[in-house]
DNA sequence: TCTGGCGATGTAACTGGTTACATAAGGTAT
DNA sequence: ATACCTTATGTAACCAGTTACATCGCCAGA
């Protein structure tokens, strides 16, 4: 690996040369200008213009012991489920002078430790993880380097890291109760993987032990529009008449809308359908969806504050509960309203 | 700022002296270990899990040069227009050894122009930026630090930076062509905000022109699903009956399905819809969109090897022009085919 | 005139690693 | 026995900054 060939920039030393004064003077023109002299400063400034000087980043680092910079861990970007949250946490985090590293985990420990050993070799001085379910090699990460790691999209106070995030399983509980209230006894669950997915687990246990006197089905499928085609598909199928679909999340909720729709069912005249999370595009469906709003840009302000100053001021914080809230539109209807199409 | 507040953990010095070797040994031992002997190896080894030893970050970038570290610079997060792109960005840029820091702009050059200072103070060696169109302090920064930017989302060849993309201005005459083929004569043509965003801007200049021949109303709202209904509103508030509406963006185009048919129209049989993007909801809607393919996850992988490529070897890559296809769904039909609900 | 204080600047020692070069021990061919 | 090579390790200079401390000139007060 020839030295040379890396075209390093000017560096302090030659902006000292260059303007006649020492490395100190010039680190001050760029710290603390005010204790220069007037002529000396603009001397040394329009050397720094002229040679087109930049700070190295790696020195400032070495020397100040920070990088500024955290990771967040995450299991996909390619729903609106996530990347609303990155985006909150982007712009809290840059009013806080952080940058934010993105690392998509796909919901695997595995890949999750890996990246995490990447994150801390590039100098993050925090972690966001999603959820409480992750390998030993990254909790032993973790304790070797010290770095301070923050779980958002649940909320358990027992955890041995803090948690920014909400009730996996009173989200799901606050839906039976709806889907109770209107008196619905046939219900069919759909949700997406649960290994590794320690958010669908607690709402799908949750909707378990809430419906155990009714008759429910449970059907896995990815969690995407298209697995909520499958899902729809699987319960028409293999179920037949249900009164209700419930689904762990909205965007598997818009497939069962469009699937049933496809196949001349009503919602909610024929099935209620109800979900969590209340995504932008929950509001404009057809009809519009009932869902448990997970306030998912303000997990992100919140984590994003709460981890900023765990890392600036090296108090840990304590673990926050955002709260839901059931959002009642056109999807979900009492039991035996009006029935129209058949379900054979 | 007292300096002993910072618990720096153990450092090669303090390696090397509990090992009983030097600093040099336990370098090797760290990126040579097969030239240091068994013994000391497995002795230096142990003191470093002992001590709960990790290599600053910081230091080996000042030696090396290098930070690995890459800069996405995009207009937002908040919809899948740019999720999908930063997901496969993200995804090949893991395999080329490199970490990526995500940072938003709002499509506002100023904005833009902060972030990327920003973003080379915390030692990015790249930047994808999103289009053409920037502040000058932002070209005057590439100037200065001589750090690679490709640009993405837009492919103009005549660009002094890298484009990956695809032609914005053709994306649009696609979608005309088709309506003109369909025999479609008045047209309402939603867009998002121009000013800093120029993908929309080609697009809408395109159409202008494309359909100079044709009745054309232009409308400006939000680019989300609630601007689209917003958007939808208008078009019947102030034209009646159009034959065809035209949204720059799928999420708008979710909006406009969505009003519309809560207004009573048919699509297609009173309007045709067509958009650009092809989402993945986007073969979900109701009717299923036709819509324009923007290739946004192989946009993201091919700007990610480029990129990387240009970082690791210095040459810089040459433009690339992705291929764009029209997605015939249901949600147009020829002009006059069974009209239906009145349009007043 | 001597001393004190202040403003401006320089010197050199740090930060935490890497690495060129030096050194020392041990083995082998001559 | 000598030269020579290999292997294993140490020393100290380096990367690009920051900063504690020293220095210098100058002016005011005693």
């Amino acid at each position: 690996m020839p030295r040379g060939s890396k075209k390093k920039g000017p560096n302090l030393r030659d902006v000292s040369r260059a303007a006649g004064v020492s490395v100190a003077t010039v680190s001050r023109v760029l710290n603390m200008p005010d204790v220069v002299n007037k002529d000396t400063r603009e001397r040394v400034e329009a050397v720094i213009e002229k040679l087109g000087f930049v700070r190295s980043a790696a020195a400032l680092a070495i020397n100040s012991g920070r990088t500024r910079l955290l990771g967040a861990l995450i299991p996909t970007l390619e729903s609106d489920i996530f990347s609303l949250t990155v985006s909150s946490m982007e712009q809290t985090l840059v009013e806080h002078g952080f940058s934010l590293i993105v690392a998509t985990t796909d919901d695997d420990p595995e890949t999750e430790a890996r990246k995490a050993k990447e994150l801390v070799d590039v100098g993050v001085e925090g972690f966001f993880i999603t959820g409480v379910t992750h390998d030993d090699a990254f909790y032993d990460l973790l304790r070797r380097t010290q770095v301070p790691a923050l779980a958002i999209s649940y909320f358990d106070e027992s955890y041995h890291l803090p948690t920014v995030g909400y009730d996996n399983r009173l989200a799901a509980e606050i839906a039976c109760v709806h889907l109770k209230a209107l008196g619905h006894q046939r219900v069919a669950v759909i949700h997406g993987p649960l290994t590794g997915n320690d958010r669908n687990r607690a709402r799908v246990d949750a909707t378990h032990a809430a419906l155990k006197e009714h008759s429910c089905w449970f059907f896995e499928e990815p969690i995407s529009v298209a697995g909520g085609v499958a899902a729809a598909k699987r319960v028409m199928d293999q179920i037949g008449r249900v009164d209700a679909i419930f689904c762990m999340s909205d965007v598997m909720a818009f497939g069962v809308l469009h699937e049933l729709h496809r196949a001349g069912k009503a919602v909610p005249g024929d099935v209620s359908v109800i979900s969590i999370h209340n995504l932008p595009a929950s509001e404009f469906t057809y009809p519009p969806l009932t869902t448990v709003d997970l306030p998912a840009r303000q997990m992100g302000q919140r984590a994003a504050e709460r981890l900023a100053q765990w890392v600036e001021n090296d108090v840990r914080p304590t673990s926050l509960c955002l709260d839901m809230h059931l959002v009642e539109r056109g999807s979900t209807a009492p039991f035996g309203g009006s029935k129209s199409s058949g379900w054979d």
